[in-house]
DNA sequence: ATGCTGACTATGT
DNA sequence: TACATAGCCAGCA
């Protein structure tokens, strides 16, 4: 059974984990801080590491500062992770890295000072 | 209770 | 840009 967490900060991690849309990413510090708790990033990987397989949660749209996957204890799981983003159109530099001004989770979609990006 | 670890981040070098 | 440190906090031995 699950643990008794699953009703304190760990439910409210996976609430805004929830609210990230596909083909975006959100970084551990940013999903802490709309959780509520602020400076938590640790607490935010804490909490997915313990997320069990099935989920409804996409766990693979959390990524760390740097726009990068973290790398795990367990090797493999990372690799996983950004097969499964790239499969929703994220994409990723030679260094492995992502562009989180441009593919990095926006909520509420603010308008920043004026004109939208231009294409291209 | 104490100490260490971890899917982190901000800051200084 | 990359590495080292300090700060964070919950879980576990």
């Amino acid at each position: 059974m699950p643990s008794p967490l699953e009703n304190g900060s760990h439910a409210r991690i996976h609430a805004v984990v929830r609210r990230i849309p596909r083909g975006r990413v959100a970084t551990y510090g940013q999903v802490a801080l709309l959780a509520g708790l602020a400076r938590q990033a640790r607490l935010v990987g804490y909490a997915l590491h313990a997320l069990p397989g099935r989920s409804d949660v996409p766990w693979q749209r959390v990524v760390n500062a740097r726009g990068a996957v973290s790398p795990r204890r367990e090797p493999g799981w990372d690799a996983l992770q950004r097969a499964l983003l790239e499969r929703e159109g994220v994409r990723f530099d030679a260094r492995g890295r992502i562009d989180l001004v441009r593919q990095g989770w926006r909520p509420r979609s603010p308008r920043r000072g004026g004109r939208a990006r231009r294409r291209a």
